[in-house]
DNA sequence: TATGAATGAGAATTCATTCAT
DNA sequence: AATGAATGAATTCTCATTCAT
């Protein structure tokens, strides 16, 4: 509830008298329930991320996947997050910069952290087995593909025309095969 | 330098104070220079568009590159605007909701439709040249692409290892010709 | 309250802050109960003027009185609302200027337009009846009298030796029958 | 120049950059001229009263005219004034009270006392001529016949269908000999 | 739990005035 | 004399937060 506007405004711009009209009740109402505004973020991105960042740590630890298979996997994952989590997708796409320095902001930095790490293996992985390419800078690779997904968030509608996994796998092939037709 | 502040602040979090001890003046006499604190932001990216907007627009017109010559010029014009104008890269990825339904606003999304449009044709040309593979959705391949440039001008360091030349020929191959090795 | 303020000081010169402070808050605190000073302003106007206006309507439409004795009502009816409202008074007489071409001003104009139709349609009256004379110009009549029920509000003093009424009727005796003594 | 803006917008709604750019100078520059804003005002005021209030004060020695003359006399004087000094007549009428307390004010009140005066002679030397009736109380006929001149300058349009000595004589007849037609 | 009144620390902006050039 | 840059105090308004009821 919180989220949405949170998302939809940015969050300094959402005001504690906006939540709490949304909540049907006056803004000191809301003090019965958080501590603050701030608190009210936290507790926002913390509901969104705790089990997301445990499971990217799993991953770059497990993960047993086929390298082409491993990438679509990762790709999905990080696509399934914004359909999933649009309000926090878009808090920490859009608003992050307004709560840096924070402790909830180094949460965000900890799961970019274990994302960068999971799809760093699985590329490294790739590239050892000869799936892929060893001549494109892994680090770029990487930034190339984790911005397809963050941007993903920023477009997606999920009454478009195609669906998340029609896009996922479309994105896929693109960045697994490349744009241009085999010479 | 107001841009400055702007950009790592955020367009909301940014007092006129901010900007004004900055310039070494007390926040009224700002005011001598500029008639608000919107007019700031409004001639920041004016002064930034505006030569972009036209570039961008007579290229959607004319160009007459080889398809994947093109493709690298597309997204290398994009990064050097990051490079160029990296303030103003941050305040329209970071900030631009802030002050939605401005015409300061407008004039990025002037932008924003001129790029695609430019994007868009390059894109169908190559696929009618039989350069480009023709089973891809060309809105979702200008949407990885344009992901790409944008969030280059996040993580871009002038003083990093790779120039950006560099950086967006790599994207360019990546893009093109896929991660994966030919089988 | 603030009409008092408004009333001595001018609306200009009036600060929130002074308001505030006759009320025993901080100027902050004023927003609670009102959205901007100007809406403090409109209130206590239209509060005054409502009522007013349409009495003022009405009258313009009936009105069986015999015309010297209209004239004597429209005149104490004009005096007895800058004694009931003695701030509306004086905001309107002295500080109007300072709002023009606000909705709050628009509501003043047509009590003005209110008010002029019902003394014209008394003068006419009159004139037809052959109870007042014919030489004279109705406009010029209707500004004199309306003049001293204006000034009247600058310095007439509750506690001072003669009650409204007794000055409304020595002002109807002056007008309806010369200083001069008859030849 | 100063005096126009002041008399159209009120003092404290007239900035110094008004009056400067009437001027064709910048704000600054005005202070090569004048020391402040209230010495500009100050500067105003003063040169319309200065010689009106000697001539009122000899007025109200002197003055042998007949009763009736006499009326017509300062009647014609007080809109002369208005028509002479329009400017000045509206800020003494509408923003007077915005400099309550400072010298100038003073002087206002030095002028208001010696016109109180000279009408109250004569209105005083008509009674007791038998000329004006004894019943009206003299303060109330002088209040009503100030509000007259006051309130003239408000309205009167030098453009406008009728004379200033036309509107003075009738409203002499009026407030001489009545509205009423004698019985 | 919820209300509604109040707080207090800013925020953007205005403006008379000063002053070096 | 005029400019243009700067000042600094004041102004309206915002908003997270508190607290008695």
């Amino acid at each position: 509830m919180a989220a949405a506007i949170f998302a939809r405004k940015g969050v300094t711009n959402t005001t504690v008298r906006d939540i709490a009209t949304e909540a049907g009740m006056l803004s000191g109402s809301l003090y019965h329930h958080f501590a603050s505004k701030d608190e009210m973020l936290d507790e926002i991105i913390r509901n969104a991320l705790d089990a997301d960042i445990a499971l990217d740590e799993a991953l770059a630890r497990s993960s047993e996947l086929e390298p082409r298979a491993a990438v679509r996997e990762l790709l999905h994952r990080g696509m399934r997050f914004a359909v999933d989590h649009p309000d926090v997708s878009a808090i920490m796409r859009d608003s992050s910069k307004e709560f840096a320095g924070t402790a909830t902001y180094e949460l965000i930095r900890r799961r970019d952290r274990a994302i960068r790490l999971a799809w760093t293996r699985v590329l490294e992985r790739g590239v050892t087995a000869g799936a892929f390419r060893a001549d494109l800078d892994p680090d770029l690779v990487f930034l190339a593909m984790i911005s397809v997904v963050i941007s993903f968030g920023r477009w997606y509608r999920p009454d478009g025309p195609r669906t998340m996994d029609q896009i996922a796998d479309t994105m896929c092939d693109l960045l697994l095969d490349g744009l241009a037709n085999p010479v």
